[in-house]
RNA sequence: GCGGAGGUUGCCGAGCUUGGCCAAAGGCGACAGACUCAAGAUCUGUUUCCAUAGGGAUUCGCCGGUUCAAAUCCGGCCCUCCGCACCA
């Protein structure tokens, strides 16, 4: 019979809802599993679905054991997109606006109320309720009471108490820093608003401005390699290029006209004059190491829109340089800065190695640069100079600072390839000044989170290195920006807290946010906060109700933290999965610092990227009211371990649609059956009952697509071989001994279907609730015997194949009792021995009994068993089945193996 | 470049930690058969090569090593994918 998921889904999510089957209160054993909150400017789709999949059937196996799970959830709303969303609509963007009426028209919404996503929160609120519903239908375990958002003004409170407190510690800092920007559209830009940002990503190089004087005046020449400063030989200036006088700091510096335009947003620089470029050609420049003076020699390749536009030429380690020489007969000596095993590259043999002939083999060139740099990067050393001897790689951050020291250099940013905006303006860099900062890169800091690293509980094990690795390398966060939605930060009102770092210790208000709301708003400050987490805060003042609530929330707050386990997928583990540790430590006491965290592949669809012009973004909802949440469910437990990426692929649905099926008809119909199960079907019980312990142990290890695989689908096959081999009834019989228990075991992948069943067999309250499954095994003498007909079988077959032969009977001869002897003998003996003191006969069979290690020996009694299992074996093969104890049939046969004879 | 993952039989994808029972699970596809008026669904079998008796040969990115024995351990090489931030 045909099961109607979506009634029994809808069945199942009532009663859960007026039972509040997942709203846990504080007692026995305790286990706070959280996912990262979504972010709400959109449907979900599949891929958001599987990381909460993977939470939910975490948390669901985790309750079956015994844990009080709490499983809650808020959303995301901070930051940019919402806001650009809300933006775009207001300025009626037509795919923005097509964007979002396909999202009201997915939930059967008036797609005419597109409007009112003009107001950003219309955006949040809108998409958080619709998620609330998506996830609630998916079946998670999720305690909805518990629900708040990054936006509102209870979380800006919390919020703000984190920041003051990490300021106290002098953990934040203020400094300069370089961002993406547009000039004519006066704003920061992400990847979003940069044309095709996704695919060809833009990010910011530093340059090295370094001075060269020129009477009072100071050409601002831009290298990425101030390394080979010491080797420089000549100016180039580009004849064909507007270049300007710009007046920084109290200095006039000649850069390219549109690099003048640009170093404005980076400098406090004013534009004097615009210059004749050959006035300075053939001119003479004092370089600032040694102040040699050197040529300014004309260069058309300089390219006025990177950098400066003012290049200073190192031909000894530049094949661009090298090569303008060599097109305008100029031949200085070069100066050799850095050198490869004892040996400088030769910038001629490079040339000809890469078949340049000129400057207009751009390619060649380029690729010829990207040789050059790698290799004196990573491999040479500095042989002038004052960091003569150190190797490039480890000595260049160093040289920088120096110069810039020294006052002879500044620092320059360009963008990392030439970009614009959607709207199709330049994108350059701008200097923010007085950029707030998180520093991460404390030393101390750093290794109090080292060390919770190295005591954390973390899936998958590569996850702990990865982790350090992240440690080690970073930096100073810009942790506020000038724009977006979120909560402003508490020492300077014109910033805003930057998504990533408003969400760092956020899974702590989980414990609190339904006491925080019983307590009257204007009387939530940063002591309520530190009374809840530290027990310290002067509370005394407060009012009656506000109190207790305080009171309760630390109640909670102790109980329910910390985190037992974040569940998230990969690309999290450099960012926030790292500021996650960071937080917590210098925040909250040791005890309260995160358990463990785990991290999960990513969905692709029909085997690739899911992007919408491939159109393989399947919405969650559709999905589910086609195929059901169990499906869903189930797909993703077993199509790929946790850690792995998986593909979702539409042609494999239906297979699993069918098995799903087939479960629920097969437990169905077993329900009713009368009768004990045949004792020869019982190795079905067996394996069954061995499956859902080895089941535990693959859910304890998060192995959640072994779990499933051997719960569901091998069990599946077992129960089909039965069929095959015994008939429908007494599989059925077979079945029943474990239908409860096998439900059951499978609650955290598919809750629903295991609903239906536990109570279809009577079961009390919700599978949801139940211990996980154990049942003693006490048929492992007929699985053995199972073993022993099933390699009967495998041999019937391979020899039916070989021979092309299709038999009517059977002659199955067992091993002679004397061999059987010997067996058992061996395993005390020497078997050396044995063979020298052995018949010839007896000598053949102890020879096959060493190269063999692998003689089955499942079943003592072998006639007995085969005696027992004839006519199902004879009807299963279609032949007369014959044992004989004959000597020339049992001349070949061997314990465990015995011989078969077709005829 | 750094860090991570991975290259398995037509495809997807297990196995590799604990070497032998691995020609290598499972699914898909393909082929044959059963059922059916037919199609579909379902079920059965086959699916590296050779072989009319349960056998043999060659295979798990490439090269080499350890071992009685290697997809599995060690060394080197080639290739693919992901992250390297200020973006949620």
């Amino acid at each position: 019979m045909a099961y109607d998921f979506n009634a029994i889904e809808e069945k199942w999510l009532r009663k859960w809802k007026e039972e509040r089957a997942f709203e846990p209160k504080p007692t026995g054993k305790k286990f706070l599993l959280t996912v990262p909150w979504p972010y709400c400017n959109g449907a979900l789709h599949i891929g958001h679905g599987r990381t909460y999949t993977v939470g939910d059937i975490i948390a669901r196996y985790k309750r079956m054991r015994g844990f009080n799970v709490l499983y809650p959830m808020g959303f995301h709303i901070s930051g940019t997109p919402i806001l650009a969303f809300s933006k775009k609509i207001e300025n009626g963007d037509a795919q923005t606006i097509n964007l979002y009426r396909s999202y009201l028209e997915l939930y059967g919404d008036d797609p005419t109320r597109v409007s009112e996503f003009a107001v950003p929160s219309n955006i949040a609120s809108y998409f958080s309720e619709r998620i609330i519903n998506d996830f609630t239908n998916m079946g998670f375990s999720i305690d909805w009471t518990r629900k708040f958002t990054s936006g509102e003004p209870i979380y800006n409170k919390f919020v703000e108490w984190q920041f003051r407190i990490l300021q106290d510690k002098k953990l934040i800092k203020r400094g300069d820093y370089p961002i993406l920007y547009s000039a004519e559209e006066g704003n920061p830009v992400g990847e979003d608003d940069i044309l095709e940002g996704d695919t060809d990503k833009v990010s910011i190089t530093q340059f090295t401005g370094v001075y060269f004087y020129i009477g009072n005046e100071i050409l601002l020449a831009s290298t990425v390699r101030p390394e080979t400063l010491d080797g420089v030989t000549n100016i180039f200036l580009n004849p064909d290029v507007q270049y300007s006088r710009i007046r920084m700091r109290g200095q006039t510096f000649i850069v390219s006209k549109r690099a003048s335009e640009k170093l404005r947003f980076q400098r406090d620089a004013e534009f004097v004059s615009d210059v004749k470029v050959e006035d300075y050609i053939h001119k003479m420049a004092r370089e600032p190491l040694y102040s040699r003076e050197i040529p300014i020699l004309p260069g058309k390749f300089v390219d006025p829109n990177i950098g400066t536009g003012v290049d200073y030429s190192v031909p000894a380690h530049s094949i661009w340089d090298h090569v303008a020489l060599l097109e305008i007969s100029e031949r200085p000596d070069y100066i050799q800065v850095i050198e490869n095993d004892s040996q400088p590259l030769d910038m001629e043999v490079i040339r000809k190695r890469f078949g340049i002939t000129n400057l207009d083999d751009k390619e060649k060139l380029v690729e010829a640069t990207k040789y050059v740099y790698e290799q004196e990067y990573y491999h040479g050393k500095i042989v002038r100079g004052k960091f003569k001897g150190n190797i490039v790689k480890d000595i260049k951050e160093r040289i920088i600072d120096d110069l810039v020291q020294m006052g002879i250099a500044i620092p320059v940013y360009e963008t990392s390839r030439r970009a614009e905006t959607r709207e199709g303006n330049p994108v350059i860099v701008a200097v923010i000044k007085n950029q707030w900062f998180i520093d991460y890169s404390i030393e101390a800091w750093k290794d109090k989170v080292r060390e919770l690293i190295g005591r954390m509980s973390l899936k998958p094990d590569n996850l702990r290195n990865q982790f350090l690795q992240t440690v080690d390398w970073i930096k100073e966060r810009p942790c506020a920006r000038r724009r977006g939605l979120g909560t402003r930060l508490p020492m300077d009102n014109e910033w805003i807290i930057e998504s990533l770092s408003d969400s760092t210790i956020y899974t702590v208000v989980y414990t609190i946010i339904p006491f925080l709301r019983e307590m009257n708003f204007d009387e939530i400050d940063d002591e309520v906060f530190n009374h809840i987490f530290f027990g310290k805060g002067e509370i005394s003042r407060k009012s009656e109700r506000t109190k207790k609530a305080i009171e309760a929330a630390r109640k909670e707050f102790l109980f329910w933290y910390p985190v037992d386990l974040r569940h998230t997928s990969y690309p999290h583990i450099s960012n926030h999965l790292t500021f996650y540790l960071f937080n917590h430590v210098a925040i909250f006491p040791q005890n309260e610092w995160p358990v463990g965290v785990s991290t999960g592949g990513m969905v692709i669809s029909e085997g690739q990227k899911m992007s919408k012009s491939k159109g393989n973004v399947y919405p969650l909802l559709t999905i589910k009211r086609k195929y059901g949440a169990d499906l869903f469910r189930m797909y993703f437990a077993s199509n790929a371990d946790v850690w792995y990426d998986v593909d979702w692929r539409t042609s494999e649905v239906e297979n699993y649609s069918k098995k799903l099926e087939r479960f629920y008809s097969l437990l169905e119909e077993a329900k009713d059956v009368n009768g004990e199960p045949d004792g020869r079907d019982l190795w079905l019980v067996s394996r069954m009952i061995d499956r859902i312990a080895k089941g535990s142990k693959n859910f304890d290890a998060m192995k959640v697509r072994e779990a499933t695989v051997d719960l569901f689908f091998n069990a599946l096959n077992d129960i089909r071989d039965l069929e095959n081999f015994s008939g429908k009834e007494r599989t059925l019989r077979a079945v029943r001994k474990f239908g409860k228990e096998w439900a059951l075991s499978l609650s955290p992948v598919i809750p629903f279907l295991s609903e239906e069943i536990h109570s279809m067999y009577e079961g009390n309250g919700f599978a949801s609730l139940q211990a996980y499954p154990t049942m003693e095994n006490v048929y492992r003498q007929q699985e053995s015997e199972w073993n022993f007909i099933e390699s009967i079988v495998e041999d019937f077959r391979s020899i039916t194949k070989v021979s092309n032969m299709k038999p009517s009977r059977m002659i199955i001869g067992t091993a002679e009792s004397w061999k059987w002897k010997l067996l058992n003998d061996s395993k005390s003996k020497d078997v050396k021995s044995m063979i020298k003191e052995a018949s010839p006969e007896q000598r053949e069979f102890l020879v096959t009994l060493v190269k063999k290690k692998d003689l089955t020996q499942s079943v003592e009694n072998e006639e007995e068993v085969l005696t027992k299992f004839r006519d199902d074996l004879a009807r299963y093969l279609n032949v007369e089945i014959v044992v004989s104890k004959d000597a020339v049939y049992s001349r070949k046969a061997l314990p465990g193996r015995p011989a078969i004879r077709l005829e």
